[in-house]
DNA sequence: TTGTAAGCGTTATCAC
DNA sequence: GTGATAACGCTTACAA
């Protein structure tokens, strides 16, 4: 009964009411005056749920994240995702985050966000390859962003850091510095930055006339748990590796505590790098080296990239932030080495 | 226009359809089954804000987050979100987050986000004493829940972790392995735990009649950067500590790098300790001693108790839960110093 | 057991 | 410039 108060309240229509309050052209300046006037004193409010019923718009912008993935807890995921929320705030959008399980089914839990009526676009993040998010975000010509790049994406709905150049420069900086044996421990396979990570890897490898060892190309899930067992794996080898590669720096975590639990000195025994910059990477012993990018760019360009798809605005974005290595401990002998 | 057309797909009325949807008892069985047929044929699906507008329930639980905070990416409050999140959705609600930034009003934000619909209920963290959102919830007779307890909360509305009880116990775990000059990093001030450690942590020493070195009791964010520049102070004193107790994990492994930094070894020259038992604790090195706690149950008490107001259900939850210390290499030396 | 009709708080399309 | 009035898609008395 709100605004029908307020229009009681002020002897004017609902219509002109709504009008005002919403900027629009056709109202006596002075009636708009009063509106607003009247509105702050009363204490007025629109309700959103009714706004959204009558105009179809919720201004919330959505991401969908898998609860018991270490996605919800990455802190350089976290900080994308508050800089992508802060220029919607700014813009009058909220992000809203909601929750995915293993046991439901994720197509099911899309579609209803997105016929919910809750929000007006969705960020996908942990691309995968011919993702069926994004499938059925295209069928049903929901707007979408996604974090991470897949071959047949257009410019406007995808930014990505450049992870092949990334592990291509971390590989070759390896390379430089003697290695020869370097294992690289990706991410899950169905994800598009382990084939972008695993492709640069190979090319500064393959540049390098440098043959691979199958056995020391491992998958696993972004957390030190996993990264534990694939080092305490290819650190058994007869031929084993001198070097460790991380798809991030939950992975080199793990990967350097399984080291040193088998007796390795981490920088010097063996060299490790991780990915990501996260924010235990400089404080840990040895700390990380590891690669970073523009955080706040990305989670910007997402949110960019949404609303001129929401609200059809023509900011600018760049597609693609590259990486820059960051030294640090973890693989440290092997610069003082060099000269 | 959803249900009116599957109202005469069906030949009946919007009423029926909605009654037989939402399992009312005064439905004909056999209506209510070709009902639901119907719609699962037809692909029919509420819309939820129209439901929302009507009902005035949105099924929606929320919490807003500080963005730029580390609450945003503490892996345990994470998890404990995560719990609190599954229960939720077991229960057919969503939890939604959201963000704060710096320069926005926070009294402003949650009253807009209380008066939008969006949610039933409010989760809130970080609760500090006489904590003005909670004025306002009660003032607006919001559902609340709080993850912190303060001393005029009843039980109905809080669940916490005993920090008295595990920072008494982490304390006296190190009088006993023969400190006396104990720090203690402790959370900002104005937050509710931050008194409940504090309090535990005195305790311990005045039972043991040790007097405490005021310059030893320091306050900042749980940060690993601000558990840094702290520990500087204290172990550049003249007198300074040989153990030094942390808000949390990522304070100690501030304060881990800072006395590495500063040449000492931790585990043998200190002994240092957190709280939580993050993700990266057990893979530092030195792994972190730490305080750890049922991260699950207090996610799901969060939502019992939440259920309880916004549905009248009877869940019963344990409010208080308790800590128990584990033992990792930070503090080691003492523990094998003893017999 | 089912149908009718009045909301829920807005926006939007008309006339005036 | 302003005001009726009909949507938006659903719930919920109340009547039948």
């Amino acid at each position: 009964m709100s605004i029908k108060k307020l229009a009681a309240h002020l002897g004017l229509s609902k219509s002109t009411v709504s009008r005002a309050l919403n900027g629009y052209t056709d109202v006596n300046e002075q009636t708009r005056e009063k509106v607003l006037k009247a509105a702050q004193d009363i204490g007025y409010k629109a309700n959103p749920t009714a706004k959204r019923l009558a105009s179809g718009k919720s201004r919330n912008i959505g991401i969908i994240l898998p609860a018991h993935s270490r996605m919800f807890v990455s802190s350089a995921f976290s900080k994308v995702l508050a800089a992508a929320a802060e220029f919607l705030a700014k813009h009058d959008y909220q992000l809203i985050v909601t929750t995915i399980f293993d046991w439901q089914d994720e197509q099911q839990v899309y579609f209803d966000f997105i016929t919910s009526g809750l929000v007006d676009g969705v960020f996908i993040v942990r691309t995968r390859h011919l993702d069926p998010r994004i499938s059925m975000l295209k069928k049903h010509q929901f707007p979408y962003v996604c974090f991470g790049f897949d071959t047949d994406f257009k410019n406007d709905c995808f930014v990505d850091v450049d992870n092949a150049q990334a592990f291509y420069d971390l590989t070759q900086r390896q390379i430089k510095h003697g290695h020869s044996r370097i294992a690289f421990l990706d991410a899950p396979n169905e994800l598009t930055v382990s084939q972008a990570r695993k492709q640069g890897y190979l090319q500064a490898m393959h540049e390098a006339h440098i043959s691979i060892d199958p056995h020391w190309l491992l998958n696993g899930e972004l957390n030190e748990h996993d990264a534990m067992k694939m080092t305490q794996k290819i650190m058994l080898l007869i031929h084993r590796p001198t070097c460790i590669l991380c798809a991030d720096d939950t992975m080199a975590l793990g990967a350097i505590a399984a080291c040193e639990t088998l007796g390795y000195q981490v920088g010097i025994d063996i060299a490790v790098a991780g990915y990501g910059d996260y924010e235990h990477s400089r404080y840990t012993n040895p700390s990380i080296t590891t690669v970073q990018y523009d955080i706040d760019a990305v989670g910007e360009g997402m949110s960019k990239l949404m609303l001129n798809k929401v609200e059809g605005k023509q900011f600018e974005v760049k597609n693609w932030h590259e990486a820059t290595i960051v030294i640090r401990q973890s693989d440290d002998y092997f610069i003082t080495n060099e000269t």
